[in-house]
RNA sequence: UCCGGCGUAGCUCAGCGGUAGAGUAGGUGGCUGUUAACCACUUGGUCGUAGGUUCGAAUCCUACCGCCGGAGCCA
């Protein structure tokens, strides 16, 4: 007979007929009365499946009243509707087959309450929680939605590398990448000779951004965007950061900033209606028990116009407002995460997007705008989780490109075929990178990082 | 990396100078078409590690390790 998946069990309409389900004991509960209750979930949706198996099943005391939290099993029997309260549907099984034990006394997950920092220690068997199954089906969600929106916008799905040569993108510390043995780790001042006869016969890192891969393929195909993971090796313990993530850069070739916020907005937009669409039952949980307010704040970014200011009027208003910071505000600095979390949760109440940062302060891919002292840079930042989105016009005038690599200190050298670019046939464009785990944050409102990505690598932590 | 906080029973925590407690989970029994089930009894800990102060340290001091939060960096 063939296994159904829990979700379709529940949505179905006529409720008899014989099924067979298989998955994982939540709970179990025996009654007098000649039946236990085994709350049944096999990961395909949120709810657990109401299983009631009779004491004249002949493994009923050997193996059914021996059920405990995480064992696994296969229930054959009766689709009927449920006396009880909390459930339409029931099981009443002719016949349950246990595949695997799971020991109470050493099994860390039951009834009880476990906090998110211990469910990190056992990152294995945490996706049988409520939390985490619905983290992951959110996680999915956000990722078909970004395919489904630059695929129904014409952009090609491109895979740029994973292991880079460029090790001076801006953009922090970066993972070394060898196969030499520990002289590999400190090359010292002759480098360049050592790394000779490394594998790729020069010094490779782990990619901190597909961005200027992306921007070659943009130059000739349009529309692309990359999504897959990225690397940074710097010392971050904070609840918004890890060492591996993933990020989702599409690139716009004819494009300028404006149009380039614009395809941020609707993106994200996108992202939330999809969210609120395909996840209810998820999010009803997460508005319920992890953070109330995140449904509103989902439909808030999905229907409301996002604020868009530049970089000055963002000082000035900072400035204007009296609010005490730790640190004033001025041009010419970096906004701090004080600034960008006031601006988005005080002052505008809402995402906002800020354009237009002084071009000391930016990278050398930036556009020079024509006030000469500010590049078309812009951030989206969300209330509760802060910058998600980076990005910015890219330069593409090739004299202008070379003033801001000396001015950046990058060597032109290092980079001849991103130049090349701007060599032949060179367009204006544009691109962003969305931070694929804080959108995710913002979706569920998980507050740490750590608890929205399967195996997170962060300092000093990369088990599993 | 810097600042702050925390590491006590499987889990969540109380105890804060006199030699270890609660809730919960687990076990046993009772009750019940149950659903954070309920009631009774019960198993369970060299109090993160290493030093030090003291007659005596889970409790005070130092170092280290780990975790959490904030900052920096950024997505």
């Amino acid at each position: 007979m063939q296994r159904e998946l829990i979700r379709a069990v529940l949505e179905r309409q006529v409720l008899r007929g014989t099924v067979r389900v298989a998955g994982w004991v939540r709970t179990r509960r025996d009654s007098k009365a000649g039946v236990s209750f085994v709350a049944l979930n096999d990961g395909s949706c949120f709810q657990n499946l109401q299983v009631v198996a009779p004491d004249n099943l002949d493994n009923y005391a050997s193996e059914v009243r021996r059920l405990h939290p995480g064992c696994s099993i296969v229930v054959t029997g009766e689709l009927t509707p449920s006396p009880g309260r909390g459930q339409d549907r029931e099981v009443r099984a002719s016949q349950v087959r246990v595949l695997g034990w799971a020991d109470p006394e050493v099994y860390p997950l039951g009834k009880q309450r476990v906090s998110f920092e211990r469910l990190r220690e056992i990152a294995h068997l945490r996706p049988r929680t409520n939390t985490f199954g619905a983290v992951t089906r959110v996680r999915n969600c956000l990722a078909r939605s970004a395919h489904r929106f630059f695929q129904e916008r014409a952009f090609y799905y491109i895979h740029t590398p994973i292991i880079t040569g460029s090790d001076c993108e801006g953009a922090g510390a970066l993972f070394r990448v060898t196969t030499l043995g520990p002289e590999g780790a400190n090359p010292g001042e002759h480098g360049a000779d050592l790394y000779r006869g490394d594998f790729f016969g020069r010094q490779t890192f782990l990619t901190v951004s597909g961005q200027l891969e992306a921007e070659a393929y943009a130059c000739a195909l349009g529309r692309v965007y990359t999504f897959g993971p990225t690397f940074r090796a710097e010392d971050s313990n904070t609840r918004r950061h890890l060492a591996e993530f993933w990020m989702i850069e599409p690139e716009v070739a004819f494009a300028d900033l404006n149009e380039n916020a614009d395809l941020a907005c609707d993106f994200l937009r996108f992202l939330c209606n999809a969210v609120l669409e395909e996840c209810s039952d998820d999010l009803a949980f997460f508005e319920e028990r992890i953070a109330p307010g995140v449904m509103d704040r989902l439909q808030s970014v999905a229907t409301s116009d996002f604020t868009r200011m530049t970089y000055t009027e963002a000082v000035d208003l900072l400035a204007r407002d009296g609010h005490r910071f730790e640190f004033s505000p001025k041009y010419g600095c970096d906004l701090q995460s004080e600034h960008e979390r006031y601006l988005t949760e005080t002052a505008c109440n809402g995402p906002v997007v800020l354009t237009d940062y002084p071009r000391e302060i930016k990278p050398f891919y930036m556009r020079v705008n024509e006030d000469d002292r500010t590049v078309a840079a812009m951030d989206v930042l969300l209330p509760g989780v802060g910058e998600i989105i980076g990005g910015s016009q890219r330069e593409e005038r090739l004299e202008m490109l070379l003033v801001r690599m000396r001015e950046t200190g990058v060597d032109p050298d290092d980079y001849q075929w991103y130049v090349d670019l701007r060599r032949f046939g060179t367009v204006p464009h544009a691109g962003f990178g969305l931070g694929f785990e804080r959108m995710i944050q913002f979706a569920t409102g998980m507050a740490n990082i750590r608890d929205v990505i399967p195996f997170p690598r962060t300092p000093r932590n990369a088990e599993f």
